[in-house]
Formats: C-alpha cells, sequence, structure tokens
DNA sequence: GTACTATCCGGACCGTCAGTCCGTCTATCC
DNA sequence: GGATAGACGGACTGACGGTCCGGATAGTAC
C-alpha cells in the first residue's frame, strides 16, 4: 500500500518544521510538542510517522546526507570508486567536514536523541549512517597502509567530527582550519610507512 | 564556616550511592530520586549538595582524575615534567586510557549530563577536566612540533577518548588496543616533520 | 544541661517532555 | 455512494529534574 497523500502531506510538513525549530532554537530547545504545533498536525501524528524523538532526527539528517553517501560508491572520482585511497580518503574527509559544518544543529541533534535512547547498543557507533561513513573510511586506510588498523583509525578520524568539536570550531568561524588538519592526519597517516619503532 | 557533620556524611554516602548505581544499571536508567534513596538521604539534599545533575556527576568524575592531574604538573616524569613531550604524550595518553577504560559509566553519565545542560557554552571542551587534559597535550605537541596545529590536535586525540568509542570497545575487551593506536598516532605525529606536501 | 541559631534535612510539589491511546475522520477503492 | 484501512489529533500518563519550606539538629556559648 502506497503512502496515503495526507500522510505524506505531514510528513513533510513536520520534516521542515523541525529543520526550522532546531536553526531557530538550540538543539534542547525544541520538543516534539513543538514541532507538531509548528507543523500544524497533532503530536500523534508525528510519532506515528517517526516512532519517536530519535526516529525524528534521523529522518532529518539522512535526508542531508543520503547523497553524499551514494557519491561513495555510485558517483565519480575522487570522492567515489577509481581514484588512490589517500585521494579518495582526502575528498571524502572534504565531503563530510563540509556536510558537518553545514549541519551541526541537525547532527547534534541526532546524536544528542542517540545518547538518550535506551537500547544498550545505541551510541554513535551504531548509527546505519556512522556505520557506512566508517566502513569507506577503514577500507580506505587498510587498502593503502593494511599494516595498521584501520578500523580503529578510521573511529578516530570521525570522533573529530563530533559535534561537540565541530561546534567548538564554527562558533569561531574556523572550520576551514579543522579541514586541513583533517587533511593533514589523513596524508601523515597514510605515507609510507617511515623507519620507526613502535608502529602499530 | 566547615562543613557539618551530618553533611559531610551524606555527601559521602551520596557519591558512594550514586557510584553504585551507575555502574550497576547504565547511565541513563539512574534518576536523582534513586540516588537519593539509595543514599538514604531526601533528594533535596542531593540537589544543595551537588546543584543538579552535572554537578553530582562532575563531583565523581574529579574524584577519580584528580590524583592524574596533579601528577601531570608535579609528579615525577614521564608523566610529570622532566621527559621529553613525546614521552611525556604517551606517558599521559596511557594513564588516561586507563583512567577511561576504568570509569566508562562515570564518563558517559558526565558527558551525558553535560550535553544536557541549559547553557550555551556546554559542552565536553568547556568542563575544567577536558580542558587540562587539553592544554597539556597542546602544549606537549606544540613543544615537539611548533610547526602543527597543536590545538586542534589535542582535541582530535582527546577525543578518541569520547566514552561513546571506549565503550564500544571496552563491549569487545580491546581497550589494550586503543592504547596501542593512541600511542603509534602520538609518535607518528610528532615524528620530525617529514619532506611532503600539504603539511598543516 | 539548657538555650540558641545557623545550617541542614526530607519529601511534597511543580513544570516539562517523550511517548501512548483511542474515538473520530477521511483518502482511496469499488 | 458506501465500505474500510489507515491516518488524525490531543488528552492522558509516567518519569524526571529541580524547587521550596516547615521541621530537625549539629555546634556553640554559658
Amino acid at each position: 500500500m502506497v503512502e496515503r497523500a495526507d500522510a505524506a502531506r505531514n510528513r513533510r510538513a513536520i520534516l521542515l518544521a523541525a529543520e526550522r525549530l532546531l536553526a531557530e532554537r538550540g538543539v534542547e530547545h525544541v520538543s516534539l510538542d513543538e514541532v507538531a504545533a509548528a507543523a500544524g498536525v497533532g503530536k500523534g501524528t508525528v510519532f506515528r510517522r517517526f516512532g519517536n524523538r530519535t526516529g525524528l532526527m534521523r529522518a532529518l539528517v539522512e535526508q542531508r546526507t543520503m547523497a553524499m553517501i551514494e557519491a561513495l560508491s555510485d558517483g565519480p572520482p575522487p570522492l567515489g570508486p577509481g581514484a588512490p585511497p589517500l585521494e579518495r580518503l582526502i575528498a571524502f574527509l572534504d565531503a563530510v567536514t563540509e556536510l558537518a559544518t553545514a549541519n551541526v544543529a541537525l547532527i547534534a541533534a541526532y546524536e544528542h536523541a542517540l545518547t538518550n535512547e535506551e537500547h544498550a547498543e545505541r551510541s554513535r557507533q551504531s548509527s546505519p549512517l556512522y556505520q557506512a561513513w566508517h566502513r569507506h573510511v577503514a577500507g580506505l586506510i587498510v587498502q593503502a597502509r593494511p599494516d595498521l588498523d584501520g578500523e580503529l583509525l578510521a573511529h578516530i578520524l570521525l570522533g573529530s567530527l563530533h559535534s561537540d568539536l565541530v561546534r567548538h570550531l564554527l562558533a569561531r568561524g574556523e572550520s576551514e582550519r579543522l579541514n586541513r588538519t583533517l587533511r593533514y592526519l589523513a596524508s601523515t597517516l597514510l605515507a609510507a610507512p617511515a623507519t620507526r619503532t613502535g608502529s602499530a
């Protein structure tokens, strides 16, 4: 059964209203009651559509990141397949920094909702979005440097995009600085192993 | 005026109860009502002592980290002053990994409480504990590599201790793996600049 | 021991919010 | 036009963080 027209209309209205409110007030100052009111629907409708607060936030974030995720596997290089690992990694970091920068409020809302979840294995790492990103980065690292712990390093790299830090930097208008350091970090890590003790 | 004996007794009881409950159930399943009940005091007492949820969590965390923070400036090398930067950095990462590993529940509780705070400049980065750590790490990086963005790299390094990730690794009994990769990362970063394009 | 007071105690109370429930309404299909 | 699956909305619930204040008590002075 296809989604009824009124349902589709309401879903759009809710997403739109949520996005607006989230941008206007902070993450913490938007209740689902308000979202419902702003969208001109009942609260029940919000929950029927999105399950819970996290569901709504996830829908918002996915809306903004889907295109990029698809470009990772199907798009043109260097983001998509075809370029050497370091180039792809840098392209990815650029793209993800830009996304994170443009959507701090949204991502903060999503992460926050996640950490408030019940389920044992909540937490950032278990969200499908994060997993897709992580798989990608870990894969690239391992391709270039099979001797490293790509999986863990990918977590650490992605960790620097925690909305906390991004917000901190954005508040001072320094998102470009984040990007520069990430690029540096990536190049240093992927460079051919130096003759040095203590390799991983 | 010195703290009254009953007040001191209650403070200890509350800290103890909170710690126990936090370890038993998860972060999200401990309300201050319960802490009060478990400590055998009224709820008002908890709030008078610690101000709010965050205050209680902070007190718990500080209890566990004070010793290490003092060792950074006053203890023997390599943790304290006297050893070369890389050694000190590695000693610090060892110490902090151990702390984070041993106190995931506590730290998760603290971070979570922080992100629920009202104030604009909440967030991890603004807690005094984090700032002390950050200052230390950033200082060491700059000492060894004045050409790098030590401040930001310090954020990224510390970011890998976000309780999220630590919990993720601990759940699989791999805290030693985290430590190994951090050591590697630190050594690579602090190594003398290679002849490479794209330096920060 | 008594009296006095600064401080603390406890738990009833409040406002807010995520999430549920169910009687009513309506888009869609025939 | 009528039947019905599914959507609608908003009152309701339960939980929680935080406040308040009348009553209790540690500490002190004598």
